[in-house]
DNA sequence: GCAACCAGTTGTATTATGCAATCGGTATAA
DNA sequence: TTATACCGATTGCATAATACAACTGGTTGC
């Protein structure tokens, strides 16, 4: 985003000159709920199918602006491992909203609504849980261990239930 | 939105569909914050700059989607009043967290700013005062009238305080 | 009657997105 | 060693979204 084609200074117009698009959004949702961290992952196992030039302009825009980090694999000289950074990371509170108002109010899958009736229940509190989870994975910030399955662990069960209930 | 285009079921990507363009969010904003009603007020008084050609076409999707609605204004037979629906208010929650994002990581007007600062401050309780507010501004439900000045008449007013800060 | 205002529409240029094929390189297993 | 699958992209081309300016037909107030 250079200044010429900064629309304004209002917040939410800057948000969305840098998150408003069609795919970022999405991409950001895969890395965090989905825990996709390489390029081949965010290609094949995201339900919308994104095109590879687009996903590769996408994740170049998203490290230029500083939402995510692009490491080496240590386990493949070509893999990449993107994380999220601690402002990619604080975007989960739009895709937390964004999730209820869609499960509100669209015609929401079944397997992939369960997701956002936990994380609308859940609340603020849940989101902070999960940040904090995604600190960890994504930054290397130790936490304290809580008791119990996590808020990340609770999203994937709850979701693993629905479809393994619908298979049958 | 049709079948065809209904790129997957997931709630987010589902609002991303609906909202997820690069103006409807600032056109409902505009509803929200600066209560623009009018075709004119949304095409002359935003701080972007929108075509009318866009307006237009966006003013016509939301409709079909339910986000607002249309009435002709008695006062002039061409104008036409823009309401929010109860779904499009309910986007006040996305908003207010772009807001708080923006305005914690981008670099927001000053007098832009101080509005997402009140926002993020009055947190979900805020919203909801507001989101009643306009529910009876665009509705026409009576509420229950609440001593001392209203959620957006504090916005405004802080607003104003800096507008007239910076002119000196 | 006339200027200012009203909600859009039209035409055209530019930019973004979508899709399929492909690239040079890497790991894996026979 | 060679074949095969995988890896992160890139290229070329088609279509869709957005941008900009000019304009339309109608309304309102003086």
């Amino acid at each position: 985003m250079t200044d010429t084609d900064r629309r304004s200074g209002c917040p939410i117009n800057l948000t969305l000159e840098v998150v408003g698009d069609k795919w970022s959004l999405l991409v950001i949702r895969d890395m965090m709920f989905g825990n996709r961290r390489h390029f081949r992952e965010l290609l094949t196992k995201s339900e919308e199918r994104i095109s590879s030039n687009i996903l590769a302009d996408r994740l170049k825009t998203l490290l230029e602006r500083g939402i995510v980090t692009r490491d080496d694999d240590p386990s493949h000289k070509q893999k990449g491992i993107y994380s999220l950074t601690e402002q990619g990371i604080e975007l989960l509170p739009i895709l937390a909203q964004m999730s209820a108002w869609g499960y509100k109010y669209l015609p929401v899958s079944e397997e992939l609504g369960i997701r956002a009736r936990l994380l609308s229940e859940g609340g603020p509190k849940m989101w902070a849980e999960f940040m904090d989870e995604l600190r960890e994975t994504h930054l290397g910030v130790k936490q304290r261990k809580k008791a119990g399955p996590s808020a990340g662990e609770r999203l994937q069960a709850a979701y693993e239930k629905v479809v393994a209930r619908k298979k049958k």
